[in-house]
DNA sequence: CGTGTGCTTGATATCAGTCAATGATTGTGG
DNA sequence: CCACAATCATTGACTGATATCAAGCACACG
């Protein structure tokens, strides 16, 4: 966050994911429940047993951060919000439709957008037949291969 | 950088700084020399002995990374400029000028924004007397403290 | 029911992008 | 050594995508 409120999300983690290893001893970022959570935590000098795996953990984190920083800095709304979608869809298995755990304040602060602008892109697939909206939380993708034409 | 051409640079490197960890086979990025350049190659699989080491950097690398998101998501065009004239600074040791070894280009790529953007807001900068352009890589920061209000 | 929170929609503003012209610097060949 | 071209940077005029401001809507909850 900066100092007058303004916030970014950094990632989004669905259940089993690990996240929240920062080098320094001062954090410098937060996490939110969204849903019913909860964690396991792991010490980092615990034994050299886990190194490897946290090592990839790491370089997957930081892969993420990066591409992240690609859509934020050079997509449009539309081809941010059509590649969080399929993203989210993704990550849950692919099924035809599933749930927004997170509410659209969250979606903006991830993509760096207004929730209005959230609003008006996702208004704007669903009048275009790329995507139903069947509760407020609940997304059914119907044109996949288009929505990732929207992707560039 | 996608499809169409638009480009986006993830971080720049000093000398001494290690670069170009990924897990996957298949490599997302590419790096680009801007000055007389000569590099070591590490081997991942060499020996374990390197391992925590790494981790540090992938960690280093994973925060500077989000951290960087949240100035591309949520900052504007003046606080990304003085942002990243304050972190070249520090990183050449903090002195009163040093030398950009980038191009507008590369900048403009790298904060998300476009050349034009970019030298308009130096522009400014230099007119209210918070730097100087000794030439036109070369910066000189006046107002530090002044640069650093700016940052948000 | 009323209230509150989150979402949508509309009207307008603004920051940064685009398009275009001009300047500065560097390198090349005559 | 100079003219020329090429590249990079600056500056101006205008446009446009997204933000801001404001109103209305819908669902959940006491």
């Amino acid at each position: 966050m900066l100092s007058d409120g303004r916030r970014q999300v950094v990632d989004f983690y669905l259940a089993g994911e690990t996240f929240g290893f920062e080098v320094s001893r001062t954090h410098s970022f937060f996490a939110e429940a969204m849903v019913a959570t909860s964690t396991r935590t792991h010490c980092l000098a615990d034994n050299t047993g886990t190194q490897p795996e946290l090592l990839g953990l790491a370089l997957h984190g930081m892969l993420r951060a990066q591409e992240h920083i690609l859509v934020i800095g050079r997509q449009t709304a539309m081809e941010r919000v059509a590649g969080f979608l399929l993203d989210m869809s993704d990550r849950q298995g692919g099924l035809k439709h599933f749930d927004l755990p997170m509410s659209r304040l969250d979606i903006a602060d991830y993509l760096g957008l207004t929730i209005e602008t959230v609003s008006r892109v996702f208004a704007k697939l669903r009048a275009s037949g790329l995507i139903k909206l069947r509760s407020i939380r609940c997304v059914e993708i119907i044109e996949k291969t288009a929505l990732r034409g929207l992707c560039a």
